[in-house]
DNA sequence: TCTGGGGTCCTAGGACCC
DNA sequence: TCTGGGGTCCTAGGACCC
């Protein structure tokens, strides 16, 4: 029997988003291969296709790929992520007026709950959706529909090698999707990463549609639950409804690798105070307290004599203040510390968050108030006159520490002073 | 020389309690 | 002193996602 009122579930997705938001500012490199890197220069994040063709792998390593950069002239830029989130939120508020049942699943995807659509003219519907984002952004995305997440997904990968840039499963009989489904190689299943889909292939399922029709008792008892929704997904039962009112998250984790590793402690304690007055305005901007601080300190772990260190601190009064979370994070660095250790990495990250306004205060919380309102002054400030304008002097700034970009487009589409200059005749 | 950052959820195992 | 069963909570580690 079919169930009632099927979901329409569309995922759209952004082609290759960062490269294409660098292209729109390089229309020269249309045509070329062009890849985007990680903080510090590290990695392949980003890859046009003609990046792809040419063989450059995924989360591949810079200085690993730079033979094949140079050979077919790839272009290489550093992330700005002023600019990828600028034009994410564009898309985003371009997709609103679609359906107001969204979920913003990434910096370049959302799914839409389509069921006000009619099954016949879901194909038009997300024609129209992409031609709508291109005009308006430039941005080219692709588009899968089916009724759920999982199967949009699988429609979305099939809608990428489709000149139209659209598939869609709604109007299809299940015929048409199991063909779809013995092609579509497990690994590329939402939810099956490079583990699972090991352990898939040494039992013999070699395609989605193999994985469909597993089992259910086997796959509950050799594997968990998560896969066991996934199969249903893929069958066409909805385990994985879409989150439309976005949830309050439960940790706000900020690290960073250094540009060259360090050894001092008050170099490290100087990049945690960074990280440490990042976090806690971003949670403070959510309207959230922690009730955890998490540091760590690791080493290399392409070195020898890998050091990875971690220390917790509950707090006793959940907080969102610089100010305490600050002497916390150096109070636990102390105590993790050791000498003649080459660092690299160093983070905070806050725990157990829950909304300031849920919290009942106690006898103490007076003491807070004043604090709670010189917060609220500096982001204020910082607000208006650019981060940083107010901080603190722990937090003097050390050109060490400075990110790798030696890359970067330094286009800011939400800044005037960072937009590009056009020059006429 | 150079190897990202930020999330979520599940599970197993230990501590503790009745 | 030893023993059983059942429950909760916490944590670390693993797997996944983008």
């Amino acid at each position: 029997m079919q169930p009632i009122n099927k979901r329409i579930i569309a995922l759209v997705d952004c082609n290759s988003f960062y490269v294409s938001c660098e292209r729109l500012f390089r229309p020269d490199l249309a045509k070329r291969p062009v890849v985007v890197l990680s903080n510090n220069d590290g990695c392949i994040i980003s890859r046009s296709t003609e990046a792809k063709q040419v063989g450059i792998k995924m989360g591949e390593p810079y200085f690993k790929a730079k033979p094949l950069i140079n050979k077919y002239k790839v272009a290489v830029f550093s992330s700005n992520y002023e600019l990828y989130g600028d034009l994410s939120r564009r898309v985003m508020k371009i997709l609103k007026n679609f359906s107001s049942d969204i979920e913003f699943y990434s910096i370049d995807e959302a799914f839409l709950d389509l069921t006000h659509i009619t099954m016949e003219s879901v194909e038009d519907y997300i024609s129209k959706i992409r031609k709508t984002i291109l005009q308006w952004t430039g941005i080219p995305v692709s588009i899968g529909a089916a009724n759920t997440k999982t199967l949009a997904k699988v429609a979305n990968h099939i809608a990428k090698k489709k000149k139209m840039g659209i598939e869609e499963f709604i109007s299809k009989d299940q015929n048409y999707i199991d063909k779809e489904l013995k092609e579509f190689p497990v690994a590329e299943v939402w939810g099956i990463g490079r583990q699972l889909s090991a352990f898939f292939h040494n039992n013999h399922f070699h395609n989605t549609y193999q994985l469909k029709n597993a089992d259910n008792y086997w796959v509950r008892k050799n594997s968990s639950v998560v896969v066991l929704k996934t199969i249903h997904e893929l069958q066409g039962t909805c385990c994985f409804p879409l989150n439309c009112t976005p949830t309050v998250r439960k940790n706000c984790c900020v690290s960073r690798s250094f540009g060259t590793s360090i050894t001092d402690m008050y170099d490290l304690q100087e990049a945690l105070v960074n990280h440490c007055i990042t976090a806690a305005e971003r949670i403070r901007s959510e309207g959230l307290i922690a009730k955890t601080i998490y540091v760590f300190i690791k080493t290399s772990r392409f070195k020898k004599n890998y050091l990875s260190r971690v220390e917790k601190i509950d707090i006793p009064m959940p907080t969102n203040n610089t100010l305490e979370l600050v002497d916390l994070a150096i109070k636990a660095l102390e105590r993790i510390y050791s000498k003649g250790h080459y660092y690299s990495k160093a983070g905070v990250l806050l725990s157990g968050l829950q909304p300031r306004a849920d919290y009942t205060n106690n006898l103490f919380s007076d003491l807070n108030r004043n604090l709670d309102h010189l917060m609220n002054i500096i982001d204020q400030t910082n607000n208006k006159f650019g981060r940083g304008s107010i901080t603190l002097a722990a937090a003097r700034h050390n050109n060490q520490f400075k990110l790798r970009r030696q890359h970067s487009s330094k286009i800011d589409t939400s800044f005037i002073q960072r937009a590009p200059v056009v020059k006429a005749g």
